[in-house]
RNA sequence: GCCAGCGUAGCACAGAGGUAGUGCAAUCGAUUCGUAAUCGAUAGGUCACGGGUUCGAAUCCCGUCGCUGGCUCCA
């Protein structure tokens, strides 16, 4: 435990200490540091909220300056138990209650380990420490939100109240803090989104679903043009799917019935024709199950089947028809088996291998509503998805292939702060939440590794976190708020090109299931789009930026005017994102709206400007960088979007 | 989905039982200006939605929807 985090883990003893002298009632289970602070779950009939923080902190206060000592004491498992069962551990007296949650963590301890309480005054925890020496080395602490949480994480449990709260050497390094908060806050992707007119959500829409305005639609087409290029210089073939299909196909994926939660319900459609087919089919299939009764029975042969195989493949042929029928269509959650189907519309030579399928696949997935955070969680998402199917020869150089596109990414984007996260299997869970290849796992897993050490990059290893067909790497990023999630996913499969019986043609004429790589450098639009807003403060590059460049007149002489839509109409004749402002505000004013409005470069048109044959220079959060000939300006933004510069 | 908090004009906020207010943005007019706000006027609201209490509800109560912070989940 660092210094830091072991000053919040006494402030959360404190912070328990302060809740018993204003309710003695207060049952307490864990109260650990976390990120950055600290929080204790409690049970308690009153429910806190932050109303009731000042009066909190104000019994804290008094804790701080009493200037405790926190004393270890050591205890065997029997003394703790009985402690416990008195009401004596997360307390402040003998009481009635034994302290519930206490008992229960301490029965848990394994055996053999040294079982520790802590004193501060008159409140004593069971605690594994450490602490600061007194409760006075808590220079500034606050409480921040309140929440619930489930005992012990799990959903089955009874939920808690959790209290968080944060803590300081000193009240500057707090003060520091909050100002980091602030400016956070800013950051913020879903204001920042709403002030830049890059998307909205509606009521009547739904929740998650968000709508792209015009500015927002431009950075979705100009990552779809980063990707669309890459990938063709990669050897990626595009392809184009449906974003529904029957519950079959679910099914054989084996995301039916797992999934079937995080997918929308199926639309379920029967017309009169399909009923009438129905009872077609159902007739045939008792007729065939017959026929083949009798054939068991007697051999007698009573159709044009007649071997046991052939009736039980037209009984098999005939029920997945049925199941087809009355479809139930899926909204697709993911774009996997689409392209499964894609891979199984022809006939596949070793030769075409690998064959790289790419698409901005639009998923729709049914997130629970709590969990629906802006861009970053949402129902409805723009997939850079591509499946590689390979062979096990070819796979080593695939993936490294595809790593390289997710650095070469990041590097176009300045990311620097990111964790990969390669998730492998636990071999005590092969053929339960892993496929029972034990040699494929072991093999991929290695040539992952292989190619992560390569790279170079920094990675943490995860067991048991694989997909259930395959090991994956994730890539963790972390929003302004300090929330994580995954940004790309680069993951193996050997497991479900088999269940649809993808084949290819060998060198020796067998046919073998290919491999395939499921990946998503770029995420979904609403993810990236999300964490780029926060990574640039919405100060988007050059090429990116929704607005690329304004030309502002001062004032509105006719020559002027006439000067500023010359170079207008060069610059959007490029294909350059050019707005004009020709309102009547003084230049400070357009300058302020156009600073406000983050536009990327201004440039501003005056009588010397018109004179020289130049133009302004103004970049936004830089200021004014001074006159430039006309044609160089505009050679310089072009080359500027092109390489793809800020 | 669960626990808690919050929903007032496009945005940021005020009003806390007696019929809705400020700033910015918008619209119109004037202003002609060299790098972050020129001036004036006008318009804009079933106070999220539905029900209840009350002579009277944006305000109090109940329900629904949505958002926020967590928890759970995340192919």
């Amino acid at each position: 435990m660092t210094e830091i985090e072991t000053l919040r883990h006494s402030c959360a003893h404190v912070l328990a200490t302060a809740i018993l002298r204003i309710w003695p009632e207060a049952q307490f289970a864990a109260g650990p540091p976390v990120e950055n602070g600290f929080y204790y779950d409690l049970d308690l009939p009153h429910r806190i909220t932050p109303e009731d923080f000042a009066r909190i902190e104000e019994e804290m206060k008094k804790e701080v300056k009493a200037n405790h000592r926190f004393e270890r004491v050591e205890v065997s498992r029997e003394q703790a138990v009985e402690l416990a069962r008195k009401g004596q551990l997360a307390a402040l007296s003998e009481r009635a209650e034994p302290s519930r949650f206490k008992l229960d963590i301490v029965q848990n301890i394994p055996d053999g380990e040294l079982i520790t309480l802590y004193r501060n005054g008159d409140f004593t925890d069971l605690c594994a420490g450490p602490h600061v020496s007194h409760t006075g080395r808590i220079g500034a602490f606050k409480l921040t939100h309140v929440a619930s949480a489930y005992y012990k994480g799990d959903e089955r449990n009874p939920q808690l109240q959790r209290i968080y709260g944060t803590a300081f050497k000193n009240k500057t390094e707090m003060d520091a803090y909050f100002k980091m908060l602030e400016e956070a806050k800013r950051r913020d992707h879903r204001k920042l989104g709403r002030e830049m007119e890059l998307f909205c959500f509606d009521d009547d829409v739904g929740p998650g679903l968000p709508l792209w305005l015009p500015k927002g639609a431009v950075l979705i087409e100009e990552l779809e043009k980063l990707a669309k290029e890459t990938e063709f210089a990669a050897g990626y073939q595009r392809v184009r799917t449906p974003h529904i299909a029957r519950k079959s196909m679910y099914e054989r994926s084996g995301h039916l019935p797992y999934y079937a939660e995080s997918m929308f319900p199926p639309m379920e459609l029967l017309e009169e024709e399909e009923k009438e087919r129905r009872n077609k089919l159902t007739l045939e299939l008792q007729q065939v199950k017959e026929e083949k009764r009798t054939f068991e029975l007697t051999g007698k042969v009573l159709s044009s089947l007649d071997r046991l195989e052939d009736f039980n493949d037209r009984i098999h042929a005939i029920e997945q028809a049925l199941g087809n029928l009355g479809s139930r269509y899926y909204l697709k959650a993911m774009n996997c088996p689409h392209h499964h189907k894609l891979f199984d519309a022809l006939p596949r030579s070793y030769r075409e291998l690998p064959l790289r399928l790419a698409e901005y696949g639009n998923c729709y997935r049914y997130e629970q509503s709590g969990e629906l955070f802006g861009l970053m969680r949402v129902r409805s998402m723009q997939m850079n998805d591509a499946h590689i199917y390979c062979t096990e020869e070819q796979f080593g150089q695939e993936f490294n292939a595809v790593n390289e596109m997710y650095l070469k990414y990041f590097q176009i984007f300045g990311i620097e702060k990111y964790l990969m996260r390669f998730s492998t299997h636990d071999p005590e869970q092969l053929g339960q939440k892993f496929v029972g290849e034990e040699e494929l796992w072991i093999k991929t897993e290695a040539m992952v590794r292989d190619v992560l050490n390569k790279s170079g990059i920094n990675y943490v290893e995860v067991p048991n976190e694989a997909a259930f067909y395959g090991p994956k790497i994730d890539v963790q990023v972390w929003s302004a708020i300090g929330r994580e999630f995954t940004i790309a996913t680069n993951q193996v499969d050997f497991a479900v090109p088999k269940r649809f019986g993808l084949v290819y043609k060998d060198r020796d004429n067998t046919e073998k299931t290919p491999l395939c790589i499921h990946r998503a450098p770029l995420g979904t639009h609403e993810r990236f789009i999300g964490f780029l807003i926060e990574h640039y403060a919405g100060n988007f590059p050059l090429w990116l930026a929704p607005e690329q460049v304004r030309i502002m007149t001062i004032g509105d002489e006719e020559a002027l005017v006439e000067y500023a839509k010359r170079v207008h109409a060069e610059l959007r004749a490029h294909e350059v994102r050019a707005e004009l402002d020709l309102s009547t505000d003084k230049i400070n004013g357009k300058i302020q709206r156009a600073e406000q409005q983050k536009v990327h470069t201004m440039l501003v048109i005056g009588k010397r400007d018109l004179d020289a044959g130049a133009v302004s220079l103004r970049l936004h959060g830089k200021g004014n960088v001074g006159a430039k000939p006309r044609d160089e300006a505009v050679a310089d933004i072009l080359a500027s979007i092109k390489e793809r510069r800020g």
